[in-house]
RNA sequence: CGGGGCGUAGCGCAGCCCGGCUAGCGCGUCUGCUUUGGGAGCAGAAGGUCGGAGGUUCGAAUCCUCUCGCCCCGACCA
């Protein structure tokens, strides 16, 4: 018998876990908290680096690499940076055998030290824009940590960026938002919210940060990305200054924004069923696997198959395909594999299919029968271009639709405690902390964001019934 | 840091409460034959410091003490 995954139903957590090891996208390590990123789960990262990386060169960005290691020092200049950071660092304090003047940090993340370099490097407005990223590893030492959710070190990119003004500044963070918007709708088919943090939930540092906010298979929400605002914080803290046209001294605007191995995350739990994986097309390592199935000691009809294969994948062109010609194993054990692993399109092709000139292409994002049809193997390739573009398509239309139908837009504040363990909850809110307060107290959830785009007028705190100008989107969150 | 669970073969587990002979089962692996359109069948084989240390005992996977680690649920967080 096989070990089936645990329905999704039963125990959420558990199919998380159960379908990342299983699919081999990674696996524990031997520290508590960390994981290994295995090949197939990083060839998935792969993708989406590109894709990213291709969006911000295509803004004006670069890319760098800054250390590894920040001086204690630096964290501690931003006060609100070292109350967030503070609890959750890394410390190096011993290197080459000796104690070390002063303890070093694993980065937690790379304000302080890029916002040093930048006051090195920063000296008249004609040096601004500075526009940089990197892609690294930082370590948070979290008390609680999830497969690629929430690890001890995570990978991501680091942008950071130092303007003149700080309405540049703020086009800059809004610019990366909806780039990050984009990203997420086109390539992960992952529906997002983008919109902005309350005070309590934004980045220790920050004047305003934004978010976007995905809701997983379990109805819990993710921050899947952000893109901060710094006002002049830490232009102020490491002294980034500039001499502008009018020969006066000013402090840049920066900002700051990343997207980690989170998003990783957010692509299993969004899209994942009780069979396994289900990968976007456009970020699947993997597009199209071919089975071929060969009744043993039938060297012809073999011969005939692969010839066929063969063909087929001559003209597939730019179509990531693999064939799994692994004869040892049986035709549905591989198609059980791949459908774990999450590849989009299956094509099975045996004698029979031979003998009529037509191939099975499978669905990965409609299992079972209904998701199987023939197709005439003269014109294979076009339709599994076509199909993976319907398959791209669909799964975005999929997940916005059980987004939708899983939020609540509660007029009063009983019924919003219940829909809000359900699914998020859109409602008014007057945007004073106490409210915050309160609703987190009594119902588990969380404000996720005030979205960008709002209704026109103005409501009712769905808390304390005064004048609200924005909805807010309230759920359980990762 | 609180609550819960778990460490026994590569993986998943049983055995432990109530100590006893050679530590079992399933999957996987290896060999052979037969099989191949949704996780193949039969036959044989290999594989163990029972997380670690100490103690009780004629005897410990099992009881006691200490310890290390991991997972899940909360508080905190990308």
């Amino acid at each position: 018998m096989f070990d089936k995954i645990i329905p999704r139903s039963e125990d959420y957590a558990k199919w998380y876990t159960q379908v990342i090891r299983r699919a081999e996208m990674a696996d524990y390590a031997p520290v508590r908290g960390c994981m290994v990123v295995r090949p197939y789960g990083y060839a998935l990262w792969e993708n989406v680096k590109e894709q990213l990386d291709s969006r911000f060169k295509a803004t004006g960005h670069q890319n760098a690499a800054f250390p590894l290691f920040i001086p204690m020092s630096f964290i501690e200049k931003e006060a609100e940076h070292v109350e967030g950071f503070k609890p959750e660092l890394a410390v190096v304090t011993h290197g080459g055998g000796k104690k070390l003047e002063e303890p070093l940090v694993v980065r937690p993340t790379s304000e302080t030290i890029i916002g040093y370099m930048y006051s090195q490097w920063i000296q008249s407005y004609r040096d601004l824009p500075v526009l940089i990223n990197q892609w690294a590893n930082v370590v948070r030492w979290e008390l609680r940590t999830r497969l690629f959710i929430r690890t001890m070190e995570f990978f991501w990119q680091e942008g950071h960026t130092a303007h003149a003004t700080h309405a540049e500044a703020e086009e800059e963070t809004l610019r990366i938002l909806e780039l990050y918007t984009d990203f997420a709708l086109n390539e992960a088919a992952i529906p997002v919210i983008p919109g902005r943090k309350s005070e309590s939930e934004k980045f220790p540092g920050a004047l305003t940060s934004y978010t976007i906010e995905a809701m997983m298979g379990d109805k819990r929400a993710l921050q899947a990305g952000t893109s901060h605002d710094l006002g002049q914080n830490f232009a102020k803290a490491f002294d980034i200054q500039y001499l502008d046209a009018n020969q006066k001294q000013q402090h840049c605007w920066t900002t700051s924004w990343g997207v980690s191995t989170r998003m990783i995350g957010a692509i299993i739990m969004t899209h994942g069923d009780d069979q396994g994986l289900v990968l976007p097309p456009r970020i699947a390592p993997t597009q199209l696997v071919i089975v071929p199935i060969i009744p043993k000691n039938r060297d012809t009809d073999k011969q005939a198959v692969m010839q066929a294969v063969d063909s087929i994948c001559e003209t597939l062109g730019e179509v990531r395909y693999h064939v799994d010609d692994r004869h040892d194993y049986s035709p549905g054990w591989r198609f059980n594999e791949w459908e774990l692993k999450g590849v989009p399109l299956r094509i099975e092709i045996g004698p029979r299919d031979l003998a009529k000139q037509q191939v099975v292409l499978a669905r990965r994002d409609i299992p079972g029968r209904e998701g199987k049809a023939f197709t005439p193997i003269a014109n294979v390739a076009e339709t599994v271009k076509d199909m993976l573009d319907t398959i791209q398509a669909d799964m975005l239309k999929r997940a916005t639709e059980f987004r939708d139908m899983n939020t609540f837009e509660p007029t009063t504040y009983d019924s919003f405690k219940e829909v809000v363990e359900e699914g998020f909850a859109r409602a008014w809110w007057c945007e004073n902390a106490e409210c915050e307060e309160q609703l987190k107290a009594e119902t588990q959830a969380t404000i996720r964001c005030i979205p960008i785009e709002q209704p026109d007028g103005d409501g009712v705190c769905i808390v304390c019934g005064e004048t609200a100008q924005d909805i807010a989107v309230f759920a359980r969150a990762y």
